[in-house]
DNA sequence: TCATAAACGAGACGGTACGTCTGGTCTTTCC
DNA sequence: GGAAAGACCAGACGTACCGTCTCGTTTATGA
């Protein structure tokens, strides 16, 4: 992420006085990194964070608007800035490729962070905004083109509309990862990738 | 909700010193249903909570734990106590119209509210716990019923998993709720249903 | 007091940061006065004060650690730092001079907040400590400093000890204030100084 | 000390119901004197005595105004009820047998406890009345009688005010007790009887 | 013998204040 | 003139006691 956050806007002029640090830029995130790693999201207040990276608050709130916003940052930086689109040749394949991998990163890591990320979201409304383009929009633009691909391919029904079933495929994917009440894993996206292609309804022929 | 909340557990016995008094327990769901309307989410703290209900705080934390656990309450009795199971003859319909209530109950007003609680059960394990059992468990059993009857009547692929297709059906719909990214209106219960049971594979014959 | 009160000890180093408010601080102690003399010792909570003052709890702990200590330093500023001591050419004319200006004090205004002062330090030992160096040295220390000009006089019994009569004349002086049993007047001042001096035993020359 | 204490006066009528259980009142007064020994006077509060004693909190209420009134009839009964008058056939001998006695009392336990009762008695004028006539004027009665034989004797001068005397003594001890700059012990006793009776005036003769 | 009435243990109740924590903002000095 | 340091106002947090108020139960007296 380039990330020239607020109010830095549109300093094509000379910008006097002492340019902003790179290295504060950085220790903050690499700060949010470690405490996320060590205390979890519920644990990461800006105050923590300004002590964790020897820096002053004021210095977070120049740059970021809220906690979730240095986080939402942190995250992007380290790992989220190439969704791999797959290509196997089949949209099952394709499909079932890119949940499991997005399965195994929320898995192994991200997961947690996901989650505050979502829960400060949905209190705050400006932030809303900043994640879904910055975090979400990227993701749903890797599903679409995986469907797009296929289509192309003619496995779609021309009728199906893509966000739809992004809906579905996200939606089933965030549900799980909220709530925590089953697991995620490759037979969970085998299974909603199996349903959202071929239906759940019985056929006579079959 | 029955709601003996929590230390009161399984008091079967005496019950000894002052009962707890019925009234304050109303009085607080109650001024947390009108914070809710008046001032939002947000800014419901225990603290007006207990200004608004004429209440001492040690009184609201006697009964419940946090403040998601009164809200949910709240919620849980005014609305969410009976959930409708449609039973229309066909297992489409009953989706649509099932999918259709739940969206009209979020976009009048139980919308924040809900977004609310699911903020706070990330945040909180504890609370997490709760929410399923009370909140979620009870609307995923009425789908469930809904899914029952249609592969009574033969109309549900007998391999489908329906806790797969609950997870479909709600994941889309909290996506939406939580993201905000479109609207929950008839056009997307229809959809997504519409996919769920027909799948969105391009087919030959058709 | 010049008061660079708990936790700022030997800051002669740059001290970083934004320096304390001289603004807060005397608009702290100006609070304490004014609760002090509309309602009391009894009403004076840390609470209070800082609505009164204008000013968050958080600054009142920086600067002091309890109401006591608050108190202790506004009525030290207004009244108490200097101390007169007498020198009429008489240890009595000094003795009875030094008690009824302190007994007028406390008539006047400072009787409520010393009591109150006094029962805070009986129940805060750490209190008690800084209270004896602050309050009751300063005046022992004038005290003292009159028997020692009596002593050169000749007026003194060389065998008297002057802490032993210190604590006769100041602990009469507590004794009654505390108690209020009876008044702090010239008359009493004229006694405990001509008990003091002459002693109650029947002589019989006189 | 009898005790029926407050609302219970004049009862001369039947007393219909269930008379006042004589076995709480002296749990109670156990348990105040259980929780001074084991916790100190600061941490004794109603709540805790009725826990310590096995009692409802109103039953406390029932018999005393508040914690002060409680602790001083549980001193009370304890030990302070007879207040042993020395007679050595010297008033200066007796002086310092009684305030050496009172001393050693004081030094030994209930020292923390009678200062405690002061600050309670300082900072709730309804129990400094009470504790003035149970605790202090039995005290100073004492005093009194010593005084008196002495005067009898002929061993003080006719003119010396007797309250004055006892102020003097007892306010050495209280100051003592209260600020803790030095010690209650026997050369104490001797010096303020020694002041009190000769007077620490330089005498030519001497 | 049974109704009345007060005391009892228990603990919920409305309050008040506590001391701590965090959020954002501001005000210094240092670089 | 940016940055660290940290003081500032504000206000919620959860806890501790306060003194009062129900409860159901117990223990007396008096009808």
């Amino acid at each position: 992420m380039p990330s020239p956050p607020h109010g830095a806007a549109a300093h094509i002029k000379t910008a006097r006085g002492r340019p902003r640090s790179e290295g504060c830029h950085g220790a903050i995130l690499g700060a949010v990194a470690e405490l996320l790693r060590s205390e979890g999201y519920g644990a990461l207040t800006i105050e923590a964070v300004a002590r964790q990276a020897g820096v002053g608050k004021q210095t977070i709130y120049r740059w970021w608007r809220s906690r979730a916003e240095v986080v939402l940052e942190a995250y992007a930086n380290h790992a989220a800035s190439r969704v791999p689109v797959p290509d196997l040749g089949s949209l099952r394949a394709d499909l079932e490729v890119f949940m499991v991998t997005a399965f195994n990163r929320l898995n192994d890591v991200s997961g947690p962070t996901m989650r505050g990320l979502m829960a400060d979201a949905v209190l705050d409304p400006e932030f809303l905004v900043l994640m879904r383009e910055v975090l979400i929009e990227r993701r749903r633009g890797a599903l679409r083109e995986v469907l797009a691909r296929g289509a192309q391919r003619g496995e779609l029904d021309p009728a199906a509309d893509g966000e739809v079933l992004i809906d579905l495929l996200f939606g089933a994917l965030w549900h799980r990862l909220l709530l925590q009440h089953a697991a995620l894993d490759a037979a969970f996206a085998r299974q909603i990738v199996g349903v959202v292609l071929d239906g759940a309804r019985a056929r006579p022929g079959n």
